[in-house]
DNA sequence: CTCGCGCATTATCCTAGGATAAGAAAGCAG
DNA sequence: CTGCTTTCTTATCCTAGGATAATGCGCGAG
């Protein structure tokens, strides 16, 4: 049987970083649910618990929370190669307090809480794969702590731009302000800056 | 030989989360180094590479950037039974983007990066206490950075309240304004609001 | 082709919170 | 007790960025 594409690219992404045997991927594979989301699709509503740990392996979603008054904040975008959930809500099944969505026609690999612990157990990689991961996901927010206790709106545009070159060509800007943390005209406002400034 | 109370009051720590026989940890705390810091003293000096992860047992520390302009920002305050660190520079040896100072006379235990593989090959149960570990606090980097998008700065400093209860009571005001991202002057303002309020 | 809508831009006006300055209170070293 | 230093407060003035509103435009659906 042919390895569909999405599952050789989580494949190549775990081979990368820990030492998995093809068996073993193979093995574990069997604990994934690929699932096809179309444009605009949630994969998660705020309220529900958040099942399933989603590696994206094409297309682009982001996970989002919304305040009393209906502004959305976003707050990851994950486009190929990244995971995305609500990792308390996925740790603790509470309620989820984000929602995610899709931002293009993409195609998503499910690994279920459920399965989590028989996965640790069976392939004890994934321990230290999970941690890694965790590791690296931590430093990115604190580094996102510190650009909004100390920069302004137009230091963490730029610094959007060099840390995510890939996302601003294909995400609506709205989105980004949502991201920053700024309203989209304080955005175009930045650009323009920039765009005069230079 | 008595166990020090330091290294009692992480065995329970640890206990409490995975398990670890108390042989493991009788061996694994060789790997452990104990520091006593006063008032003020840096454990971590920005520019210099962080080798060591610290458990404070005893007083509270913080860490925290400096911009160019000279401002601080805390990062993270870290009282008996956390850990802190600049993770970033321990996981990768670049010079630390963060300092770490004593806000009261402490102690800590110390744990070198150097180390770390080892302890991982030798207790495989620490890739899971650190997984963990790092799980919990994405999460709480996650609440932060939502709390920043979405928060005034009456309701960051409630939040703050909150969730930290023990810390407002033990920490000058301009240390917990400079983890807000707000001055010391706006907290006493909103202080002040919500006194007049209730 | 064209209607409608999502998206970006620009202008105006406004407000939360920053900057600055000046005390007051509280702790502590001598 | 007495002078420092650290912390907290209050007042005034100012600015980055929010709110609102209007315009333009590109594109997908019919």
């Amino acid at each position: 049987m042919a390895l569909p594409a999405a599952y050789s690219v989580l494949k190549a992404h775990l081979q990368a970083r820990v030492p998995l045997s093809d068996d073993d991927f193979a093995d574990f594979q069997g604990y994934l649910r690929p699932l096809a989301l179309s444009k605009r699709q949630l994969l998660l509503q705020a309220g529900e618990p958040c099942t399933h740990l989603a590696f994206v392996t094409q297309g682009c979603l982001r996970s989002y929370s919304l305040t009393a008054q209906g502004q959305e904040h976003t707050l990851q975008f994950a486009p190929e190669d990244w995971w995305i959930s609500d990792i308390y809500s996925w740790l603790t099944q509470q309620p989820s307090s984000m929602s995610i969505d899709a931002l293009e026609d993409s195609q998503v690999l499910l690994l279920a809480q459920a399965d989590m612990e028989t996965i640790y157990t069976r392939f004890p990689v994934f321990e230290r794969y999970f941690r890694l991961l965790m590791q690296s996901r931590y430093v990115a927010l604190q580094e996102r702590v510190n650009a909004s206790l100390s920069q302004t709106a137009s230091e963490k545009y730029q610094h959007f731009l060099r840390k995510y070159p890939g996302i601003a060509q294909r995400v609506p800007q709205h989105f980004i302000a949502s991201y920053l943390g700024i309203t989209p005209e304080s955005l175009s406002r930045v650009r323009r800056q920039t765009r005069l400034g230079r």
